[in-house]
DNA sequence: GTCTATATATTGATAGAC
DNA sequence: GTCTATCAATATATAGAC
């Protein structure tokens, strides 16, 4: 699996001697700062949710005082909010990227597979997203009812079109598409008890490859038209 | 699907007049409280973690005072110990059920089932488990490398023994245990995001009932045996 | 067993010197 | 911009009266 183009994970280049917040101007060091703080803090929010992440860790993790990350970030929830917006712009990526152009089934496959490399190289922003969602997204229902079903929805009108003519077997586009965010995610989200169970000898880099072929099977199989259509 | 029957989820018949840990008496009020205050624990730490849960939080809750609380659990993590503890007897009763008796095919697809019923069922254990593998799992990698990989190998080479006889396809069968738990699992812990993107007509009861549908078609075709065997 | 009161540490955040 | 010092709130946990 080679490695993925995301769009800048950091600041828009219109946005470059401005933030988009406060108007201010920014310089370079306040950039580097700013990732930095950002940074750390993917860490700690990931690994421990909102509650319990701290500001000491953070800025520790970042190596700065505890007053000189809130200088760049008054308040512990304006970090967190930053972090879930761009999280969610790498993330929804590969679903924006679905298109009705291509051929259905190798569409579908490299769905499965930009998902999976997502979960191998960016497997915080997906413990950061798990997290949020465990604790019932109090900071995210709006996006996940607005944004996120809208953009279910029309991919879902494609997956239902290309059933009609055939292409795919007749099955449910939701639970399909649910299908595949948790198999693929959960190689980031449950990447302990993943190592743990595979062992020394299976549970190393490989086991992206081997969950590759496996999902790929998988739902090759199960979306192969020439299959009844599910009862 | 019917409610799914479970080990006792509270004190064992054995343990009725003493605690395990104390050798002290259980009176039947102190067991009450006991079960209270798990109760409201489970809520708590399901929903923010070990770090984010606060023992405030827990016995209000609970409907008792922070102090009578703690006379019953000395120390938070005990009270997250035990919950993990009987979490994991629930959680792992359906492997444990897996037999190597039945027909392939339905002891598989019954498989499914199970979990996606538990899932439903108890959605905060699940929740509770996600938790703390996001974290790394550091109060349950001992169990994971232990217990649980011994139980999943021992249902590996039962699945192992079904592909060499012919009677599922030969596929990774690490893999796709993997992706029945994520797949079942995610019912529970992305329960909002699944009630958003299926919205209001059917993101009621019956989504269940539509995963089950859709997973066990799905499985079914991933290791139905008149397929060649995955590459 | 349950309460009020409190000890002690940590938290998010601010003040003000430099 | 960065620091030390510190505030107010909250955290886990304990003391001791009843």
């Amino acid at each position: 699996m080679p490695p993925i183009k995301v769009k800048n994970a950091g600041k828009s280049v219109s946005a470059k001697r401005k933030s988009g917040v406060t108007g201010k101007a920014v310089t370079r060091i306040q950039r580097e700062k700013q990732d930095a703080i950002l940074e750390a803090a993917l860490d700690v929010f990931s690994l421990h949710g909102f509650r319990g992440a701290t500001i000491d860790q953070i800025a520790e993790q970042a190596g700065m005082s505890k007053p000189n990350l809130l200088y760049y970030f008054p308040r512990k929830e304006e970090i967190h909010k930053r972090l879930m917006k761009t999280m969610l712009d790498t993330w929804l990526q590969p679903l924006r990227e679905f298109s009705a152009e291509g051929d259905p089934i190798p569409e579908i496959r490299s769905y499965i597979r930009r998902k999976l490399e997502m979960a191998r190289d960016y497997p915080r922003e997906s413990r950061l997203f798990a997290n949020e969602m465990l604790q019932g997204a109090p900071r995210l229902i709006d996006i996940l009812e607005g944004e996120l079903k809208d953009l279910v929805d029309e991919k879902v009108a494609i997956l239902l079109s290309w059933m009609d003519e055939g292409k795919i077997a007749r099955t449910d586009p939701y639970h399909l598409i649910f299908s595949i965010w948790a198999t693929t995610q959960h190689y980031a989200d449950f990447d302990v008890q993943v190592r743990a169970v595979l062992g020394k000898d299976r549970g190393g880099e490989g086991r992206f490859e081997d969950a590759a072929r496996f999902l790929e099977n998988l739902f090759m199989q199960g979306i192969a038209p020439t299959k009844l259509p599910s009862r």
